[in-house]
This record gives C-alpha cells, structure tokens and sequence, in this order.
DNA sequence: TCTGGGGTCCTAGGACCC
DNA sequence: TCTGGGGTCCTAGGACCC
C-alpha cells in the first residue's frame, strides 16, 4: 500500500509577504486578487479577525482600519519564485512527488528511511530552516486521505507539531476524529455537493465514508464515489509525477478601469493573445481554433449585460502570435456591441497538438511555415532576456486605462537585482 | 469608486453513421 | 394503426480544484 505525504504551505501568499519584512510578523495582513479586487489570502491574524476568504476589499475597509490589517496585492513573480524553492526541498527526500499546485505538492514515502512522521517532521523543519516558510504535512494511504490529514494537521491537531499521521492512530481515533470535520473539507466536496449530501443526512467526513459507494455513485456521480472509496483507504488517485501538456491555455483579465469602445477591447484581446501564444509555444504546441470573450460587469445588474464568446477556428493549426491575433480580433468584431461597460476580455486556446506530429496540408507554404517559427523564436529569445512584453505587436497597444490595478505590489525581492534585501547595521 | 484567473473531469444530448 | 439499434464524436454546461 503506498504512503502518500501531502506537504501544503500555511497562507501561502501571506506567509511570502511576510517573509521579507520582519515588521510585519504579527500583523494581519491579507494578500488581494488581480485589479485589488477582493481578499484570496490571509494571515492567521486575519482569519482570528473573521476575514473571510473572497471577500470584496472595498468592504473590508472598516475592519482594516480598526485592526490595522495591512493588504498586498498578489506578487505572482515572488510566489513562483517561492514555490520553486520549496518544491527542490521536497524533491531532495523523494523523485517520487506531484508538484500539485503552486503551495501544494504530493510525496510518495515508500521506502524511505525513518519512521512517516520523523520524515514528515524533516520536511517541515528543513523547509523551515531553509526557505523560512511554514508548511504543514498530512500522511496517509490515500491522496485524499493525505489531504484530509494536512487539513487536520493545520486545524484539529493544531497545536501539535504541524505532522499528522493516520496510519498513527488507531482507527476509533480516526473515526472520531472524522466525525468532528464537517465534509465540505474533503477534496472533492464542493458547495453544491455539500449542500446535497446535507438534504441527505451527511454533514460529517465519517457520514460520507461510511456512505455505500453505489449509492454515491447512484445519486452522485463515479468522481464522489471514487472519493468515498479514497476515505476509506482504497486508492484510486495516482501520483501524477509527469506534468501533462495543457489542453487549453487561457488569458483574460478584468480591466482596471471599464471599456466602452472597439479599440481599448482590441488592445486587451491582442494582449492576451500575444501571452496565451507564449504560453502555447513554451509547451511547444499549436491551437486549432481560438475562442474571444467580452463581458460587462455582472456585480452590477443595474446596467446593461452583455456576455458573449465566439470560437474562431483557425485555418491551420497555428502558434504564430500574428496569426492568433488576427483570429481572435476577427471573432471579437463578431460579438462587439456599443453600448455596454465592458469589465473583462480574455481568449482560450484550444485544439492544442504538439508542433511537429501535426498534418502538413497542401495550404501550407513551407518556407512561410520556417520564417514564422524563426520570427516567434526571435521574439521569445528577447522578451526572455529582456523581460515581458519587450517586444510585443503594435495592436496591443499603449492605452493603460484598462490594464490592471496593482497599487500594494510589495517588491520582487527575489527575482529582481533592483528589488533585492538590503542588510544593514 | 471597488467583487480574480486558470485549469480539469464528467455527463447529457444532438448530429451523424451504418 | 405501425417508424431500429447501437456506436462515435462533438459541444455545452456543471461540478470541482487552487
């Protein structure tokens, strides 16, 4: 049976912010989504204040000023920088891991000296020492069990030494322990999902293991009965260790401030493109067909709504960023309506296959095909050494108004010779 | 004034085929 | 009066995740 370890970083996001300025050590903070919109991290201190996650900014202006809670918004340069550097800890006790989201990876144990929890306190103490971030670690027979149990290490067992163990416990501890955890925490378990299992008299994790699989299966679907089977220690979920490739690539953003006119969207909708194909090209695929969408602000019901996509598809399979363009501003002329506040544009690339095992057609000018690949590559080599966006299509334009509000960016401590700690005393 | 972005999987239903 | 059955492919929509 395989001993799954689910390491998870404590507020993440806030955690990083934290980590660079030592004033901020007991102060709650909170980390804000893209435009400064509402909270998608937050400090303990915030949560001991009763910040709820999602939570609109603006409407926490009271509660901020009263406490003195500090916002940031989101630094995804400094995260991701973060991110890597704990998961070559991680890998430095296992090859066997799933780097499972950006504060989230997945360790197989098996075969590993030392008993599961000395391993678990290890990982916690070298990542601690190493990287300054605190991370909790769940340990099971199942990823979902894992996950239950990192869940468990951070709340129930809180207090403990941040490692919880099922195979530690004896199953009566289990059981009571599952049946204080109500079970909308298991993975897997949303809020449709837990609103129906209530209709139906199960409101704890126990409730839901202890529930016949076919019956789940029966009023539910294969994937929540594959999740009561992973409760009770049958795995169905493997240790995806290889990253599959994308099968579709999305960019799109709110705007800062709201669009009204052809111009501004076509600015927006070019520059999603122009990511979304170095996204496509960094994965080494082409789309078969790009798909535009435009909508109006739909926290505001008092005005006009508008909400339309288009699928544009291509004529051959595609990674130039000129190509994709021209596609998706044809598609966005075709759903363009005056009229409307416009609060969000993005595009989604999608009928990816890899560049080369792809169908020639007799369309296809092969000397057109070479100078397109060299012009994209030329292009990528700059904006890698140069940075983003440094050489980039005309038509994403220079109108800032719509680009996003990022107005508590902390510093790019890590990934900017500019940005960089100083020491001093 | 102000409410994120980027993904996956599963299912149902329609089109189409033999 | 009476109108097959089974398979595949595609898409849209709903659920979930962080």
């Amino acid at each position: 049976m395989p001993v799954f370890a689910l390491v998870d970083c404590n507020n993440f996001y806030a955690s990083c912010e934290k980590l660079f300025d030592p004033t901020l050590r007991d102060t709650p903070i909170v980390v804000l989504s893209n435009n400064d919109g509402c909270v998608v991290a937050r400090s303990a201190e915030s949560k001991t204040l009763g910040v709820p996650m999602g939570a609109p900014w603006f409407q926490l202006h009271d509660l901020a000023r009263q406490h003195g809670i500090r916002a940031f918004s989101s630094n995804y340069a400094l995260y991701a920088d973060m991110s890597s550097r704990v998961v070559e800890i991680l890998s430095s006790f296992t090859p066997s891991m799933e780097v499972y989201s950006i504060d989230e990876s997945f360790l197989v144990l098996d075969g590993l000296p030392g008993t599961r929890e000395e391993i678990g306190r290890e990982i916690r103490e070298r990542v601690a020492r190493w990287v300054g971030l605190p991370v909790c670690v769940g340990i099971a027979s199942t990823k979902t069990l894992a996950k239950l149990a990192n869940h468990a290490a951070k709340k129930a067992l809180a207090g403990r030494d941040g490692v919880c163990d099922f195979g530690a416990m004896t199953p009566d501890e289990v059981s009571t322990l599952f049946a204080s955890i109500p079970v909308a925490e298991v993975w897997g378990v949303g809020r449709r999902i837990d609103e129906r299992l209530a209709e139906m008299g199960i409101g704890t994790v126990r409730q839901l293991r202890d529930a016949p699989p076919g019956w789940i299966r029966e009023h539910f679907s294969v994937v929540l009965e594959r999740t009561v089977r992973e409760l009770n220690g049958v795995s169905c979920l493997n240790l995806e260790d290889v990253t599959p490739d994308k099968q579709q690539i999305m960019a799109s953003r709110s705007f800062g401030n709201p669009v009204f006119d052809l111009e501004g969207l076509s600015e927006s909708v070019a520059s999603h493109t122009t990511r979304a194909a170095e996204k496509l090209r960094a994965q080494r695929h082409v789309a078969g067909a790009i798909t535009v969408t435009i909508r109006s602000n739909p926290f505001k019901p008092w005005e006009p709504q508008y909400n339309r996509s288009e699928v544009v598809p291509l004529p051959e399979p595609s990674a130039d960023t000129r190509e994709l363009i021209r596609a998706a501003l044809w598609g966005l002329r075709r759903i363009y309506r005056t009229g409307f506040a416009y609060k969000k544009a993005g595009v989604m690339l999608s009928g990816l296959e890899p560049e080369r095992r792809r169908q020639s057609s007799l369309l296809v000018d092969p000397e057109r095909e070479r100078k397109s690949a060299a012009l994209m590559q030329a292009m990528d080599s700059i904006n890698a050494r140069w940075g983003r966006g440094s050489l980039r299509p005309l038509v994403t334009g220079f109108d800032a108004s719509w680009r996003m509000r990022r107005e508590k960016l902390s510093p790019a401590w890590t990934t900017c010779w500019d940005a960089l700690p100083r020491v001093t005393g």
